[in-house]
DNA sequence: GATGAATGAGCCTTCATTCAT
DNA sequence: TATGAATGAAGGCTCATTCAT
């Protein structure tokens, strides 16, 4: 979890000064992020994305091999983000309202990330098999980030014993939970605010624990 | 909710004889799902959907003003079938156990119309912003299902009164909750049967309404 | 001249009933005018026309054998009313200011005629080979009245005698002057009302009489 | 009127290097007139004219944003050589016979662009009606230098005095009269050769402000 | 390494005309 | 005669990618 292995290293370049694709992929991801996100992957043109870049469409095209590239790149760099921004909480996650700190964090993340999220909801599909994959298993693995926090808990007694299979279930019921405040925020938001909505959400989550227990 | 009001005729028709608008909208949406469910809306061809719904595009386009009407067209069908189903149990819902029977039921529904599901939160994006709406308030209309369900079970006795708002998330959560099974069923089916994310799922919803009740 | 020749009767037809084939080709021909003046030949459908008609596309099909004859009917039939208005002045024309009261007369026509000449001049280019001679024709035919005019005045005394040649110029400089006022009136109009044209213009058509004269 | 101001910058271009869009432009125009006097415009296909131009359709549209910007850069070339023609008479018009040597030039311009000149009057309406209104002024430009050119040999004494409204629907006289040899050439061309026609028509031109001199 | 002009396959859509009923 | 659904060729335009400079 303390390694943050870059996978963007396994898509090919033209270039050699390792240094300079980082810098350059970054310029395209986030002139891409933005595009995708205002327009969608497939009416955002390669030119537009070199143009927001700052770069030619030829050069662009050193850097990266394909528009799929790219959508790969900005999954990979939005998932990176919101991996990073929950193993921020969970280093100083202990104690026995870990868990509703966690989730908290995680549904602003969420919140805030919103388009992003939606983006790879909705755009995961036009990638290649083995890129989508790739994308598929940063899913999982940001729930078991969650599965592991609990798993903690439990073992440090703040949390009382939970079938392994319902902990797993509960890590990724977490995940979508915040998911779902990005797709449906255009209709929840009328009538809870995102503080609202973690507090509800959290006490039907913890209460899932607790009422498990006692199941 | 007994009215089933096909909002398609809201897109526009060359035709006149309207039993035969129906007729060859069905065959135009039979053949567009699947070829969306294939290979995405933007990597199909209309001339695709034509041919595999045995028209000639200029007949197709008698019928159907756009590819993105017949990306409508799909979405809706898609959540007419999905809200008949689930209406179908609805009718015959009461007593105790009501709830987990419609939490079944749905879940099951989910579990086949997977791949329309998926399909609906990937290229729901790719719609003119009026359609999109329509389509998304389909959603919540599906959603206000639930919460009708809810709403009886607790006025029957049949369930612990609950708070208002509280059971609105549910049954967003209930919703949402069916879906997380089409896009994490690659992964989840590895551990779980669709009848144990049932069981399981259903229980913690349960005892989310249970131990909401005691908090 | 007296002979009214339609010679619209050289456009074929599948029905019989003549009468009923008048009738129908002026439904049609009414309905085209407008719309090829509204949007230009090519961008009116045939299904605009037969809609405007009051017939359905199959029906006109039998009055008419392409879009192309319609439009001829068309050209004709402009070209017959101005040829009747015109014809009805030169009846009653004259004395030493026939030709003013001819010309104000025709200029007149041109105003109140003004989309139906322009489309002639914009169109009469997508008419087959044949068919735009036909209207070539009657286009000098109508100059031809001119030229009526001017002999009867000569012959009568009312105008000094005039070169065969330059009356025959004259002529179509009165007709294309007509004409102009159709295609310069956006201009034109900013300093000089229809009759203040008319004035003008007659001035300077007679003065070219006279003034050729004395040349 | 030294200012040749090529006003087809307004027409925007992806292309960067903007000697090469001037060079590129004036394939596709070139190739473009000769077609759209063969076959008029609508049914000249944008294929023809790249391959014409020696230009891949992409590359083509590089250059253009559409068909109608060709038709837009078609027209306004030709009323550009046409005033250039025009305007070198003018240089050198003086004395009193500038005003015949101006028509005859000008009819001869009229002679020589025949086929260009139709196009104006039959394609300006397909344009988008900004460009079709900058083609309107181009038209009523040329006339102006008409005026000019009264003006001037009004003022040297060259020519009597004339009524300005009067001068001004000369000018336009003289441009239609000279388009009336485009349009009517087929017939006219039967009685007189284009000489014939400079000379009988710059008499009465002549005669009309001699004559209008004594009315 | 960078640039940007060139490419051309392919897409969505239109519409004049026909023909079975 | 009248109807209107069906046809399919063709058209305008886009855009990911390449490559000469």
């Amino acid at each position: 979890m303390g390694i943050k292995l870059s996978r963007t290293g396994d898509v090919p370049t033209q270039i050699k000064n390792s240094d300079l694709v980082k810098r350059r992929r970054k310029q395209i991801v986030d002139a891409a992020v933005q595009l995708f996100i205002e327009k969608g992957f497939h009416k955002t043109t390669t030119r537009q994305i070199a143009g927001a870049a700052g770069l030619s469409t030829g050069s662009m095209y050193e850097y990266v091999n394909s528009k799929e590239d790219i959508l790969y790149l900005v999954c990979d760099a939005i998932h990176e983000e919101v991996e990073e921004a929950v193993s921020g909480v969970l280093a100083s996650a202990g104690g026995r309202d870990a868990l509703s700190r966690v989730i908290r964090e995680y549904f602003h993340v969420c919140n805030n990330m919103s388009d992003h999220i939606l983006l790879i909801y909705q755009e995961t599909q036009s990638l290649p098999v083995q890129w989508r994959n790739r994308v598929l298993e940063n899913e999982v693995r940001i729930t078991g980030m969650f599965v592991r926090v609990l798993e903690n808990l439990v073992s440090s007694g703040d949390l009382a014993p939970l079938d392994e299979r319902l902990m797993e279930l509960v890590a990724h019921n977490i995940t979508v939970l915040g998911h779902m405040w990005t797709f449906r925020r255009w209709f929840l938001s009328r009538q809870y605010s995102i503080d609202d909505y973690v507090t509800i959400q959290t006490k039907i989550i913890l209460g899932t624990c607790d009422g498990q227990n006692s199941a």
